[in-house]
DNA sequence: CCCGGAACCTGAAGGC
DNA sequence: TGCCTTCAGGTTCCGG
């Protein structure tokens, strides 16, 4: 699943294909990955126009563009971006093709169909709600307490809520919670502020980890040259099934629900209250 | 505003 | 062998 950290890969080792490159061609195989506008007038305004950069936000990609556009990507749960020849085979499940006046063509691959693209103006109509970005110096302890504060609702909920916090998913926030020893079902407005501090520290240790690892390949997560991510190797305790030990203590690893989402964690290393 | 649950989607895996 | 059910989760919507 691509969650900040393969996000941050994807834009890093996309870049150098398609910096300064014209966009000359857009093939919608399927045509509902065109998100906004409808697929005829997202074709006839994204070809020819040049991409100046890539930066990401969160989950999402941002393509800018001559024309004071903003190409928005968003993976979801099983999309990659995968660099080609011109020649190329599309990798199966390709969704769309642009393709580029290098001859490189870029394949939207995305098994389940939950991944999108957006052309707008104005970036902030997407993206202006999200919460602040972990990796960012000015994400400190006490802006990650002062959005905690009485929220009832269960830390590792809070912690995937993308305009409390922006780029955690479901493995980073379970790896995260592990790392600092919280319980996932803590409410988020019951942590102590050494909790938090332990918690902030984690956060950016885990994600920073996994950058370095290129992103987690758990199922569908390719990086543009299509290899695969390694920071799944560090995973401690997500997807982990239940009955595996846990690698402090050689407790089993206990899996739950919350928020519909499966849960990875340590009764013993993370205990109740 | 806050919280929890369902829907979207399709391949993989497991049960019988 | 094959059909059926269940599971996976980022985001959005909806009801309380």
């Amino acid at each position: 699943m691509p969650e900040l950290p393969e996000v941050e890969t994807v834009k890093n080792e996309l870049l150098p294909y398609v910096i300064r490159r014209q966009v000359t061609g857009l093939n919608l195989i399927w045509k509902g990955i065109a998100h906004q506008p409808p697929a005829a007038e997202f074709c006839s305004r994204l070809i020819g126009q040049t991409i100046k950069g890539i930066t990401r936000r969160g989950k999402y990609l941002l393509f800018s563009l001559t024309g004071e556009e903003v190409l928005i990507i968003h993976l979801r749960m099983t999309g990659s971006l995968i660099v080609g020849h011109n020649s190329t085979e599309p990798p199966q499940y390709t969704r769309a093709i642009i393709h580029l006046d290098n001859n490189t063509n870029i394949f939207f691959r995305d098994p389940r169909k939950f991944g999108l693209m957006r052309l707008v103006k104005d970036e902030n109509t997407i993206i202006g709600k999200l919460g602040p970005e972990p990796l960012d110096a000015s994400f400190t302890p006490e802006i990650l307490s002062q959005r905690l504060a009485r929220r009832t609702a269960p830390i590792k909920a809070l912690l995937c809520d993308q305009h409390l916090i922006a780029g955690i998913g479901n493995m980073y926030a379970d790896e995260t919670l592990f790392s600092a020893k919280i319980n996932p079902l803590r409410s988020g407005g019951s942590l102590s502020s050494r909790e938090i501090s332990h918690l902030h520290q984690s956060i950016q240790k885990i994600l920073r980890l996994a950058i370095i690892n290129k992103g987690a390949s758990v199922e569908n997560y390719y990086r543009p040259d299509g290899t695969l991510g390694t920071a799944h190797f560090e995973f401690q305790v997500a997807h982990r099934l239940s009955g595996k030990s846990c690698p402090i203590c050689g407790t089993n690893i206990e899996r739950i629900t919350v928020r519909n989402r499966g849960t990875y964690f340590c009764p013993h290393c993370q205990p109740e209250i």
